[in-house]
DNA sequence: GCTGCTTTGTGAACGTGTGCACGAGTGCCT
DNA sequence: AGGCACTCGTGCACACGTTCACAAAGCAGC
């Protein structure tokens, strides 16, 4: 086979798919499940069978006709795809509520992203040990970020100082930024940025139930 | 002008977007701004000044040509599209880690939706107090669910006992849930799931990280 | 090796979302 | 009152995402 060149770029919706299929076909393998065909991993996936062998398709012909995907396999192109063959630290910013429970919240590390960091600009709260995790300075950030080689930086600051952190991870070298804070953030168009926001997510529902209830008029 | 009727239906992107719109508005409502135009608006939200419009277009013709929008007069029409007129009270299944985080993240209440409890299926925690808010046993689940009229359900849980809450609350009388265990719940068609899943968040940007950093080959 | 059954991989049709470009309406200034 | 500058609302073309449907490919049994 000829050899790995130009990397085929994959849709964004199917890259936001994958971590749930690795997840499934991770499970299914420490089940003992070696093979596993498109319509069972759609089944567990909640979506369409045509719809994950298109997604699949773009790692590869990685499925066998009649048969269905090694599940081993499969696990093992999906996390090369998605760059989990080796770790990727990050940094915290922000040591209120929000970082301590993503701190404490052990999936972290074992998903393949530990936590190099966490800093706050409160000096209160610098030295104070979460889970293991000391709290420093967010002075220190560069210091961090180069020293542990970390790209990806999460902002769990209130609002008012998110765009203050964003500012301090690209200065010190982030590309991708996790942001939990409600504000859009201004950033490099280099980097990569998403967002998790309750409130909008809240907000979705309740439009949803007010259409619900109200029907035509109300 | 004729009687609201036959309620148009709004796009999924544009729902999606509406909670953001609504958040600039409310802080340029507060800073003393009255009028704004798309352009300003698609500025500070991070989007094209075109997809505002045609957004904002599927409430109603509620701006000026030459002008812009009223702040004050389209915060209000964004609120009653959402369904914001009201307070959702919300219960929180799973007083781990993260449903003390929720509990305690005081946005909650303010954005108008209260927490009318948070329940547990580990006695050990059942009445201990997380801000304000007394935890309480989850069979106790379709009482709140009734009393308080909730229709909002949010899942705390670890991904093994998820589809368990998903299962109860819907059974208590919850049309919506938002989920923030990493499992794919099944539930009845009619229930309105969103879902918030930290490690897909990032295994999205280490694709980003990893694309960047390995080019063609590696 | 041939037949029949199963399941992948993908072309094509369809639906949804985005962004441009411009007509239409509004306010302001003279 | 007329002209000008500005901004909304929207038709249209294009891009992206989803789903169907089916040929191609593999396996099993005889």
């Amino acid at each position: 086979m000829a050899p790995e060149r130009t990397r085929r770029r994959i849709p964004d919706a199917t890259v936001a798919r994958l971590p749930v299929y690795l997840r499934i076909l991770t499970e299914q393998s420490d089940e003992g499940v070696d093979s596993i065909s498109s319509e069972r991993l759609a089944e567990l996936g909640g979506v369409n069978a045509a719809k994950v062998r298109k997604d699949l398709s773009y790692l590869g012909s990685y499925g066998t006709r009649g048969v269905g995907y090694e599940v081993a396999y499969l696990v093992y192109q999906i996390r090369r795809e998605l760059g989990l063959t080796h770790d990727w630290p990050v940094v915290i910013v922000g040591a209120g509520n929000l970082g301590q429970a993503l701190a404490g919240y052990g999936g972290f590390g074992e998903r393949g992203f530990p936590v190099a960091g966490i800093v706050d600009i409160d000096e209160a709260k610098v030295g104070s040990v979460l889970s293991g995790v000391r709290v420093r300075h967010i002075d220190e950030l560069p210091q961090i970020v180069q020293t542990k080689r970390v790209s990806i930086g999460v902002v769990a600051t209130p609002a008012s100082a998110a765009q203050d952190a964003a500012d301090r991870l690209v200065r010190a070298g982030v590309t991708s930024i996790l942001n939990f804070a409600p504000v859009v953030l201004a950033v490099p168009r280099a980097i990569e940025v998403r967002k998790v926001d309750l409130a909008v997510e809240l907000q979705i529902l309740s439009y949803h139930e007010q259409r619900r209830a109200g029907g035509a008029i109300h």
